[in-house]
DNA sequence: ACCAAATCGGCAACCGGTTGTCATTATGTC
DNA sequence: GACATAATGACAACCGGTTGCCGATTTGGT
């Protein structure tokens, strides 16, 4: 790479502000979305995880699971079992880490608005075709692991 | 949008994911990238935004160009100030609100970062077409529009 | 069974960013 | 020129997240 490519270049640096918009877009936006159900984005995706799991977890398997820490998570889950969404589980392997599952409440929280954004998604996406959805995608996991490789 | 497009919202679902890990990667890998120039990702960024004014700016504008809030612009600035890489010139228009500017120094480490950066993007984007990664930068232009106008 | 190493929860501090408030300064209208 | 309104800087509080530390527990190897 010793002649660097400018349009190559400018491309992948054009995708990277577009990432950096589109995310605090998005965040902003789910916060909107969600408050409705007295939710904000990250418990939304907190309770999404969970719920994608299938079954209770441990706070550092939640973290695992969400790409973040062990102590974001536990805030997280802390404020969402006060809400009385999550509830802890004795947990059989591990005296001192519960497992934490959605409660009645929480499960029904978290189906209502998955269903609303489930509708959401498909409006957004009217305009163009599912193969360029899918291709945007696919670049981006392309970046991701580009990254993901480079960290060693 | 009666019958959803199960296809259709599960594309855009997939992207938005993509695009908040995506986020987390950059930064945490711009934070590495810049840390040898005293940098972090949050006053390259800013850097950034007053080196592609051209001319030295007020708070606001540079607020306005990033995206984010005075307040939290104001935050960058001021360590920037201390750390000598801008520097804040009297506005003749405004009696309290400076124009702030790089430094040499600090368009010195702007020009060497962006340098490093170009070379960076090219090698990450060698894989794929260009006409790839604008095809990515457009499907995720049209989504940050679609939001956008949701916002009303 | 023992013991070192890894894991876990809890706490505190920090980072980047947002929101809200207040006093001060510009702006625009009459 | 007077005056309501908007813009600006400063400060504080908060949100979501990370890092670092500590003591307690669990795990794994011997």
């Amino acid at each position: 790479m010793l002649e660097t490519a400018p349009d190559r270049s400018q491309a992948v640096s054009d995708l990277t502000l577009q990432i950096f918009q589109l995310n605090s877009q998005l965040l902003a936006w789910g916060d909107r979305f969600v408050a409705p159900d007295e939710l904000t984005s990250a418990r939304w995706q907190m309770l999404g995880a969970i719920a994608l799991a299938g079954a209770p977890q441990t706070a550092p398997q939640i973290a695992a699971r969400m790409g973040t820490t062990r102590q974001g998570a536990q805030k997280q889950i802390r404020l969402l079992l006060e809400d009385g969404l999550l509830a802890a589980h004795e947990n059989a392997a591990h005296m001192r880490s519960p497992l934490y599952g959605l409660t009645p409440q929480g499960a029904a929280v978290y189906e209502r608005v998955r269903a609303r954004w489930q509708a959401q998604a498909a409006a957004w996406g009217a305009e163009l075709s599912v193969r360029d959805w899918q291709a945007a995608a696919r670049v981006l996991r392309h970046l991701s692991a580009e990254i993901a490789a480079q960290e060693q």
